[in-house]
DNA sequence: TCTACACTCTGTAGCAACTACAGGGTCAAG
DNA sequence: CTTGACCCTGTAGTTGCTACAGAGTGTAGA
């Protein structure tokens, strides 16, 4: 399999799928006699794996723990849960945060009474001192 | 003022003082006979209504083009109004985006049998194909 | 007066996680 | 035999800072 292939069939850009090789992420692939790297299923497997765990948002330095500890069948798979719930706690605090600053956002449009600048209440809520 | 306390009166970095001046969102203040930046009230509240605008989300791009409308006091305030709704439209899309992803992400969590690797339903899911 | 320490200066490099070239080489179809 | 789609390497850009390095300055205490 060309890279570009490996690409389109895990929806990831060429230069993503290098970056990943050059991070480390994925092992470089043989190449053939044009130089061009030649992937296998264990590729596939591997990136597909990379971008299922992307996807739902892990960092990449999450996603290198997650397959160090796929690779090892035998291990308590506490860890892997630990990372999950690790990144789960930080969605939550992401959604928290996100929702409060929607709030405060839509009271401070809401307060606009479309007239001109000098008395946009957006902007005096932005520069409290009158500006 | 100097830079040190006009960055600890707004909450900032010196280097984020620096920077903001740098990328022209600040303009550079005058200096004193020892190349100190010399800050005036005109700079305590610019850098204050960037600050309150970062702090609501908005981009830096975002953040310039409110502080040149709240340059124009004549203007109309439909412009600034337009700005924080685009960007609370943003809010919102993330928002939904990342309550969907700790839905999945919890039940993910939720079928952990805390066994070994091998029978991990977190790898499992990550690698749809079994590794 | 000396000296220690906190502050300031410029300039550059680093972070995450890619993305986008530039400037080349390769390959298959028509 | 040429056109176009691919592939290669390497570097620089993105956002919004942050962290140095290596220098100068200002001030308070001994």
């Amino acid at each position: 399999m060309k890279i570009g292939e490996l690409a389109s069939a895990t929806a990831t850009k060429v230069e993503t799928v290098r970056y990943y090789e050059k991070i480390g992420l994925l092992p470089p692939p043989s190449r053939t006699s044009a130089n061009y790297r030649a992937y296998g299923n264990d590729h596939l497997a591997r990136l597909s794996f990379i971008r299922r765990a992307r996807d739902l948002g892990f960092t990449l330095e999450a996603v290198r723990e997650l397959l160090t500890l796929s690779d090892d069948k035998a291990q308590s798979c506490d860890a892997v849960d630990g990372i999950a719930r690790v990144h789960l706690a930080e969605i939550d605090r992401k959604v928290t945060d996100l929702t409060a600053l929607r709030g405060e956002l839509d009271r401070i449009i809401g307060s606009c009474r479309h007239g001109t600048v000098a008395e946009c209440k957006i902007i005096e809520t932005l520069a409290p001192r009158g500006n």
